[in-house]
DNA sequence: CATTTTGTTCAGTTTGTACTAAACAATATT
DNA sequence: AATATTGTTTAGTACAAACTGAACAAAATG
């Protein structure tokens, strides 16, 4: 008689989640996971702990933890006394993610203003169908600033 | 010497760059470069100049008109008196694109949530932190809807 | 100074996905 | 009827990305 609402259950099920979405927004799972289970457990995780607590390699952890870093999602930190490293979420992760997110959409609307750049005038049919293609990046990065100031709004300190 | 504007090069370039932008939004290259020569070229095209131009066989043809038709970015159509099957750009393929990215954010959104529900309640300190984790895709939601109206507008018939 | 701890890097393996080529079914053509 | 055309399905291959494990460098400990 497991219970399905065993807290362990609902936080290991929880990392495995963020694990999965991650994959879609070009991060590692392992990546993701750890972001779940700094999200979950809210408190700064040492090196070895996130290794033990993942199952998975140094490698994996050193890596995934440079990747979420660089993203501004996650930071490291020192204690005095301690050898090991320390992470935390950062103050704003999730507005750090959409901006991770815009930096995306600026990239390939960029692109393809530079093949509308390119275009000989006289090729107009293309161009129109290239500018309304266009002008689904220029919505779409609209669209995540408002997100970003919208959460942005209410994130602690 | 190779003029960097040849209407050719820019054409297969461009073509090329909205496959590698597929790639990111869970959509194979092959498909990618598909929907690109549709946006470019404009006009119906034929199950077999799709393969030829795009150098792919026929059984990529075939999942990647598939997929894209799923989504609603290219309609199928036929020509009297013509055997083979013919593709072009759907009426609003773009707010399509949108449509597809909002559910899977509806989706990581209600799988965060079903956590929330799970939680039990003396557990407030990640209920806290998860809590904030579910507005982002709120928030993002809301932006992708905005987003699908604003292009929406201009779209033609 | 030798040993342990800690994190990074790198080579090798695993895994998942996309693609091809060939077999196939359905339909048209001769 | 026999053959050709058209699109789908499937088995096998190729490729890219993620992860592991070991080698490594740096720093602390005994």
């Amino acid at each position: 008689m497991t219970d399905p609402n065993d807290p362990v259950d609902v936080r290991s099920e929880f990392i495995e989640k963020v694990g999965l979405i991650a994959q879609g927004n070009d991060l590692p799972r392992a990546a993701g996971r750890m972001l779940g289970l700094l999200i979950f457990d809210g408190e700064a995780t040492s090196f070895s702990a996130l290794a033990e607590q993942l199952q998975i390699s140094r490698g994996s952890v050193s890596t995934a933890t440079r990747l979420l870093q660089e993203r501004g999602l996650i930071k490291r930190l020192t204690k005095p006394g301690e050898r090991q490293e320390y992470f935390q979420l950062a103050e704003t992760p999730y507005a750090s993610m959409l901006a991770g997110v815009k930096t995306g959409i600026d990239r390939a609307h960029s692109e393809i203003t530079d093949t509308l750049a390119k275009l000989p005038a006289h090729l107009s049919g293309p161009a129109n169908r290239i500018s309304e293609y266009a002008r689904l990046y220029q919505a779409l990065g609209h669209a995540i600033d408002q997100a970003i100031s919208d959460i942005g709004d209410g994130q602690k300190d």
